[in-house]
DNA sequence: GAACAGAGTTCGTATATACGAACGTCAAAC
DNA sequence: GTTTGACGTTCGTATATACGAACTCTGTTC
């Protein structure tokens, strides 16, 4: 049995995430609820800290119990903890920008980000998520999934084109993702951002399953495909050292 | 009118957040709730995303849905967008690593971190609180807040003994704090963790309010006072710097 | 292998929540 | 300076939730 409040609850949440600062009256139109409701949910999450409340303006923003709360869930989760050395000593190597990301819900949710020093990083994209098919660290994972999964997701998510580059014919994928399966890493040529090229890896669980990858990101002028190719044999070993801390004893197989 | 029903739902969360795994019957007998509340809470929570669900144990954790929403609060933060260059410059400076924290519920939460590469991080502090009293970056705001207040956190809070250096005396703090005043800065000299050193300066708001503070922290052994007293200088440079960004026009004043 | 213990799940009813209307409050407009 | 309008807040009632009991499932004990 699903509780109607609490989902309203994250839904105000939610939209407050994406919107910023709103008023009881924006959030009661845009969520169909009454007044009345909204803010009272909105005082009760005042009163959790999980919202703020302008004084002046009245108006809620998100509140410091949810950077709390959202870093205590980034630590709970073992891959965090257990890669965090990996991801900095491949940074060190590199001199780049390394990501950890994970499958949920048919997209990439970045984990954990080491920064190259030459990047000043404004926000952190630690939260964010992205397509599977337009970023390395999706291509790698996709390319590991069993072909009905593969199928299902490019069916359901479509292949969205974001740049010139963008892979939005789903033959073309197909020959992508072999490609990459061959290979053993997979490289974003400024498939979802312009400018940015990257090399990623998939890292399997116990059980042999693509969950999670690791990349290796920076300014396609610095990164050509050379140098590239020569990262990659970083970024599989990287991966390939993470899968075998969580368990993984065989070789990167597809569709298991 | 605070709604119940929702508090609830953030009292699992907070419990699974300190506790980890739960099931339904220890979440039940923790918060005194129905077992069959607390299974609709729970499973309402999975389908938000907030939760996860060992399919095996039947036992919840937290999900990466809070990750998502901690980092958008963390970046919806003015002072963590605004405060970052200056914090990647000062660790650049000083080779040691920086943390940024504003004071939340009479303790001070950590907002953000740039770390020496000298020091590996396993998890990050970043969401974590400590109390006022017993770190640079507390004591650094303490000491420019109002006596009132002083004294109301003083006495609601107490002077719990982390180590043995920790100040636990309310005479010998109030020394401390007209002295922190007097130089601009804060030392933390093991007084939370040994082994470990820092320097603070207090962040003003527009208004002249103290609200956050800034801090070198590393080895003791490395950090010696002769050290820290010329990495004072640039502690409160980047603090005044940031206090100014934020639109502060006077001088730091106390209890103001 | 039956009985048991321990968990999670489902189901009917007393209490809490969601709703809409009415009420305050503030600022801009005239 | 009054009016207007938009917004946040409060208040009484129809619906949803919390409760406890009953049920199911799983694995363990005898």
């Amino acid at each position: 049995m699903i509780v109607k409040t609490v989902s309203n609850a994250f839904r105000i949440i939610e939209e407050i995430s994406r919107r910023g600062e709103l008023g009881v009256t924006e959030i009661c139109q845009t969520l169909s609820l009454a007044k009345s409701s909204a803010h009272d949910l909105a005082e009760t999450l005042l009163a959790e800290g999980v919202l703020e409340k302008n004084a002046d303006t009245k108006r809620y923003s998100l509140g410091s119990r949810l950077i709390e709360l959202g870093n205590r869930a980034q630590n709970q989760f073992d891959i965090v903890r257990l890669a965090h050395p990996f991801l900095l000593e491949l940074s060190e190597k590199t001199e780049e920008t390394v990501h950890l990301t994970v499958l949920d819900n048919d997209e990439v949710l970045y984990l954990d980000c080491v920064e190259s020093r030459l990047r000043f990083r404004m926000t952190s994209i630690i939260g964010a998520r992205c397509p599977l098919h337009c970023t390395g660290v999706g291509k790698a994972i996709l390319a590991y999934l069993p072909e009905t999964e593969q199928s299902r997701i490019i069916k359901e998510k479509g292949l969205h084109q974001y740049t010139k580059n963008t892979i939005h014919e789903e033959s073309k994928m197909r020959d992508e993702l072999r490609k990459i399966v061959k290979q053993g890493y997979a490289i974003d040529n400024m498939e979802h951002e312009d400018f940015l090229r990257c090399v990623s890896a998939p890292i399997f669980n116990f059980e042999g399953r693509v969950f999670a990858s690791v990349s290796v990101s920076g300014l396609a002028e610095r990164n050509t495909f050379k140098r590239l190719s020569s990262i990659s044999k970083l970024v599989t070993e990287t991966a390939d050292n993470i899968s075998r801390r969580l368990g993984y004893t065989g070789k990167p197989q597809p569709g298991h």
